[in-house]
DNA sequence: AGGTTCAATGAACAGTGTTCACTTGTCAAG
DNA sequence: CTTGACAAGTGAACACTGTTCATTGAACCT
């Protein structure tokens, strides 16, 4: 059973949603996988970039249940609704996101990647990044407010969370996809 | 010239500043003040009640250009204008405001006096506070993203990012202040 | 068997936030 | 003045963090 890059994220990210960010220490997570910390750093070769790692699945989710939809307008709320509902599903994962460094190095033909599917379905190509973009930002601060604890009792009381996301984005994919 | 909480808070977002998250260690501010690190727990309680000293900053600076506007949709965009012009004053205050816990304890008098303005210019307390969310997460996310160095080279050779967030913005007032 | 390579170890290092017993400095009361 | 009290800052320690590196072990191919 050897260790592996992408064991060792899923071991984070189990880790993660059981004891939250603070909890992931490097020697815990090794602990888990029934190693030393230092062994870890053959696989993965910084914090961040395990963070990286981790933040990359739950955009990996997100982009795989997008691309079921039938329309650009579906396609980017589909993109929306499910980062975050992968996100709540992890502690303080939307703070992980804010941390993690993109972990690919971004060029032309990647970004090309990810708007392909709007494009395809008759979007232009920067105004598709655009999109994604505000889709995403949208979502990823949402959550940020949504999972610190004091704000989300504090908010809950006041408003239906899905209801209110679900309106925000409505709002804003109107404008965007309008003309 | 005696130490003090906001005189404290006022140092560390000038670390912030000039040498960014990582830079903004206990020793090294207390060092900037003429101190050692455990006088700064007399004033300040917390490394994250220091956070959020500093995010209320970035708060109250968005709030105070907010409060000139005339209309609901003026205040709204005036908000997040503002907002992200302070974030990116400083380095990394996205992240810092991702990490920082709400300063206050968050009661319903807190929240009407947040929304006052915005009832005062017509709008009902349950959509007010609805729409300042919806505009705090699109604004706050984009300036993560928009922070990250690597996402800024990539994203900004694209697009204007200063037009693009706009175009979200108002795309997201246009849906959320129409009925 | 021998050697090469991949993988994990254990110990250390520098740095972190934080605590606490202790020394100051300042000012008011006796 | 002296005394006491209280606010404010010190210095040393603690526990913990991510990370490095020389060393060791295991597995494989020749």
């Amino acid at each position: 059973m050897k260790l592996d890059a992408p064991q060792i994220t899923q071991a984070a990210l189990e880790l993660l949603q059981a004891e939250g960010l603070d909890g992931l220490a490097m020697r815990t997570l090794a602990a888990k996988l029934g190693v030393r910390a230092s062994a870890l750093y053959w696989h993965v070769a910084d914090k961040d970039r395990l963070y990286a790692l981790m933040a990359a699945e739950f955009y990996a989710s997100a982009y795989t249940h997008a691309d079921q939809a039938g329309t650009a307008r579906e396609w980017l709320e589909a993109l929306g609704y499910r980062f975050r509902t992968v996100l709540l599903e992890y502690r303080d994962s939307a703070r992980l996101c804010a941390i993690a460094p993109p972990d690919e190095p971004r060029s032309p033909e990647v970004a090309s990647k990810i708007t392909a599917r709007l494009v395809a379905l008759g979007m232009g190509e920067t105004e598709a990044l655009a999109a994604i973009a505000s889709v995403l930002a949208l979502t990823l601060g949402w959550v940020v407010y949504e999972q610190s604890r004091s704000m989300h009792e504090h908010l809950a009381g006041m408003m239906d969370l899905d209801l209110t996301f679900s309106n925000g984005l409505a709002a804003m994919l109107d404008g965007l996809t309008k003309l």
